[in-house]
DNA sequence: TTCCAGGCGTATC
DNA sequence: GATACGCATGGA
């Protein structure tokens, strides 16, 4: 990663980074494509339109500054992982080969918590169009993705406008038990990956999968790997037999390709 | 009209 | 512990 300040945006040259890859690939529902080559989006309070000049490793940020960029963006994009030797660790499977290949330029984003947990809890038995329209709603609400401080009032009925079903009386109940102290998320960032699941699973409306997507994207926990209907398909097509041994440690990443690569497939296959 | 979507709670065995 | 079913909403 090297970078360099071009009048109000920073111009950035980053190998293994694509952003249709990595912003479109179902990790994140508030980056929307404005172009061809440009997405604009959000991280807790501060927004960003990003574009890449033309397919290559150029990027630029539009309209920030060196000290955001390196204290906010560089992290929130995971700049500092070396995904190239990532891929090669994977790439020993001939499956996760083409996966990485497919998708080359997918980077895990390290997203907040809160964000991750009431995204997925919204997630549930639902396509993503809709997962993003719900959030859409939220955040024009509110200017912005709420806090689970700012939604301490919510209630089913005041969530309506959201259209979200179900989903909503269980996003009260993690709002209150974030609120209350019962879900600690200082806690779970140092708590093994199980007892870390088990304690989001208290949340109603909190299963094994949507705990480990809160996990993986909100917690960086990239031994967490979430089974969604998709990923059965990979499991019962291609691993029968459970993953490979190259994927010890980076099942999250190893999902996300795989994720996105069977997506991709043909239903007839 | 029916089926499905980055699942989970509940009932039942 | 496993399996079956309902669930809000909206697009295909």
């Amino acid at each position: 990663m090297d970078y360099k300040i071009d009048g109000k945006d920073i111009l950035l040259h980053q190998a293994d980074f694509a952003l249709d890859d990595t912003l479109d690939c179902g990790q994140a529902f508030r980056w929307e494509k404005v172009s061809e080559n440009a997405y604009h989006g959000a991280f807790l309070n501060k927004q960003l339109t990003i574009s890449c000049e033309n397919g290559s490793d150029l990027f630029r940020l539009h309209n920030t500054t060196e000290s955001d960029f390196l204290n906010v963006w560089k992290d929130y994009l995971d700049l500092d992982t070396d995904y190239a030797e990532i891929k090669r660790r994977l790439s020993e499977d001939e499956t996760l080969s083409k996966a990485c290949a497919f998708a080359g330029g997918i980077r895990i984003l390290k997203q907040d918590s809160w964000e991750a947990l009431s995204s997925f809890i919204i997630s549930q038995n639902n396509n993503i169009p809709r997962i993003k329209g719900i959030i859409g709603r939220l955040c024009e609400h509110y200017g912005g993705y709420p806090s689970a401080e700012q939604m301490k009032d919510e209630t089913v009925e005041s969530l309506s406008y959201l259209r979200s079903g179900f989903r909503a009386k269980y996003l009260v109940d993690a709002i209150s038990k974030v609120l209350s102290g019962e879900i600690d998320f200082k806690a779970i960032r140092s708590l093994p990956l199980d007892e870390a699941r088990n304690i989001l699973m208290t949340i109603k409306g909190v299963g094994p999968k949507v705990a480990d997507c809160a996990l993986l994207f909100g917690f960086y926990r990239l031994d967490a790997f979430p089974k969604d209907v998709w990923v059965k398909r990979v499991l019962s097509l291609w691993y029968p037999g459970g993953l490979p041994a190259c994927t010890k440690g980076l099942e999250g990443i190893a999902q996300q390709y795989l994720f996105h690569y069977i997506r991709s497939q043909k239903p007839a296959e």
